[in-house]
DNA sequence: TTCCTAGTTTGCAACGTTGCAATACTGTCT
DNA sequence: AGACAGTATTGCAACGTTGCAAACTAGGAA
């Protein structure tokens, strides 16, 4: 019997649906002979509020969905999993969906059903123009991470891209590292993380004097580790000189170790390697990878202040939020001792 | 303004409303000429259909959830992924969700607001006894992944762990491994798939005409990368000899693989690792960890060809899959050609 | 012309809940 | 005794949608 309604359990209790009602939602005033009356006829008929109806009625649903475009991809993962923490803390329950990028899917999700089931969406956009993400005032409440957004016109937390990557470009020049590649340019998508990340290490190298090659701008289709793998096969094969690469992502700097690894080259002795996402697989990776940290924690905490503050009033103005990060140097970076001669690959 | 109804369409359209829901649903017997002024105020309005009260009144949502523990775990974030590839592909909207093995929220998961929001679940459970599972027979189509069910009792897809644990372990012996250790029991979670796969690994070690020893067999608290690295320092800090582990997940795998390394010791040559699961970053790990795969694919086929299956007849039969498992051998267990010493660590 | 059929459109009711506001009850105070 | 305050309980309507079945239209067959 999936079907017990209010009414079944009036009858049974012998008082009005309204008064049954009064109990679920703990109103204050029923007797207490007849709250507990009721709790048992509850019991005993195994009653459960539906869902769909009081949604419909109240307009409301206390869940917020968390919109990536692929879960499987670490740093999504722990992301994710903070924020449904943090939520859980709060007192949301919280879905997470994922869109594999395809821009269909990110729209669904924002007007469709699923954005109807829940108070508000935190959105990491992957395909959706920035435009797209704005006209469609109407609807949910929506705070996005990342980059790509259209300042002050939807809230937003992100950490700075560009002085983090201008961060870890630094850091591999400190340490005396001559030929730095850069690996995650996505021109095909306008990422516009990554074009914050190149311009970070554009500076970084205007800084120290030296001027960029592109040569040592390697473009990627994805993130994952075989696109960084085929990144370093490409400039193994085209003879570039590097001692150091600056990835984009964790996930493109381990497939890139591995490659290097695969060539007989040493880490960080022949090539230094700086990833950016701090992700759990790094930190135990042979070596363990030198990162950029985001502040995982402060971006979903602000993400959902924000959202609440959002679904509370529509109408405050726009919050744009920049999370804190930092260098994290590790192995894949650390100055060699030994021999630290300049180590190239023709 | 949000709440354009039908009655709002119907009304700019000059027809009935029920006409204008005729055509939001497709129903054959529209006349076009009808149809193109419906549609047109339904665009000049921006009508979108209330999620909330189609449900209602048809009880249906055309949306599954995929309830996991930990998202962050490779595992699952990489089975979730194909989970949702899946369900996308046959018409679904897959919302994941995740209860950190609190036994209250795998509850609420299944019949709480989250679980009234879904036409199914794909449960895959942690802390939740299996009597639990089948006891709260009234409620949402469900299908448990892995162990930990009742048999016969809900519909539940999972690979056979003693085989696959038994493959494993009778790979290291054939590669002439002596002293193995199985790194995963979990016995303060009476976690099932723990105890089938140290059944498998018994059973291989008795087929080779070995006893088991306890020593060997190393308890930890979760299934994370730290957790068997320090299984790892337990194992050196207690001066066991041993040439190879057995590790219940690739996560497990990885982490030891970390703490050998930090000892100094070489993987393969000084000790074999073998992991579970085939998450991505074995693949790319230096060295590339040796696993058994499950079929994640045929898993999530399966699993929703059953919740399909179980939503359209709730009575039908429960069905027990066993999905396929390979063992793929990769450097971190590939017999070591130059100096095979048996290397042992005091 | 009338009847019938197929095509088109519609009104009514109901899904299960809660907001609103009215009513009934109890006891206290004047 | 009557008025009053406060507590307890209730009926009605509405949230936005769709199932049902009736009603209306036109066109062709009898």
């Amino acid at each position: 019997m999936p079907n017990v309604r209010l009414r079944d359990v009036a009858e049974r209790a012998g008082v009005s649906v309204r008064t049954v009602s009064n109990v679920v939602n703990d109103f204050a005033h029923v007797a207490p002979a007849t709250r507990e009356r009721v709790h048992r006829a509850i019991d005993e008929l195994g009653y459960r509020p539906n869902f769909a109806a009081r949604q419909l009625r109240q307009g409301r649903t206390g869940v917020i969905s968390l919109v990536v475009a692929e879960i499987d991809s670490p740093y999504f993962a722990e992301l994710a999993s903070v924020v449904v923490r943090v939520a859980e803390s709060r007192g949301w329950d919280v879905h997470i969906d994922q869109t594999d990028g395809d821009p269909d899917r990110e729209r669904r999700m924002l007007s469709g059903p699923l954005g109807q089931q829940v108070d508000g969406v935190i959105f990491s956009p992957w395909a959706l123009a920035p435009a797209e993400l704005t006209q469609r005032a109407p609807s949910t409440p929506l705070v996005v991470l990342g980059e790509r957004q259209a300042h002050g016109q939807v809230d937003h937390v992100a950490v700075d891209n560009v002085a983090a990557a201008h961060a870890a470009t630094a850091h591999l020049i400190d340490s005396g590292r001559q030929h730095i590649v850069a690996v995650g340019l996505q021109p095909h998508l306008s990422n516009e993380t990554a074009l914050l990340r190149q311009r970070g290490y554009h500076r970084a190298l205007a800084a120290a004097g030296r001027s960029p090659d592109p040569r040592r701008e390697i473009a990627v289709e994805r993130l994952h580790r075989s696109d960084g793998a085929q990144a370093v096969a490409r400039l193994l094969q085209d003879g570039t000189t590097f001692d150091s690469l600056f990835c984009f992502t964790d996930q493109l700097a381990l497939g890139a170790i591995r490659a290097l690894a695969d060539q007989g080259l040493k880490v960080p002795d022949d090539v230094a390697v700086v990833g950016f996402d701090d992700i759990e697989d790094g930190r135990y990776a042979v070596p363990s990878l030198s990162t950029v940290a985001p502040d995982k924690r402060q971006i979903a905490e602000v993400a959902l202040q924000l959202l609440e503050h959002r679904i509370q009033d529509p109408a405050a103005p726009v919050v744009d939020f920049v999370a804190a990060h930092e260098l994290l140097i590790r192995q894949s970076s650390s100055p060699v001792t030994i021999n630290p001669r300049d180590a190239g690959v023709s």
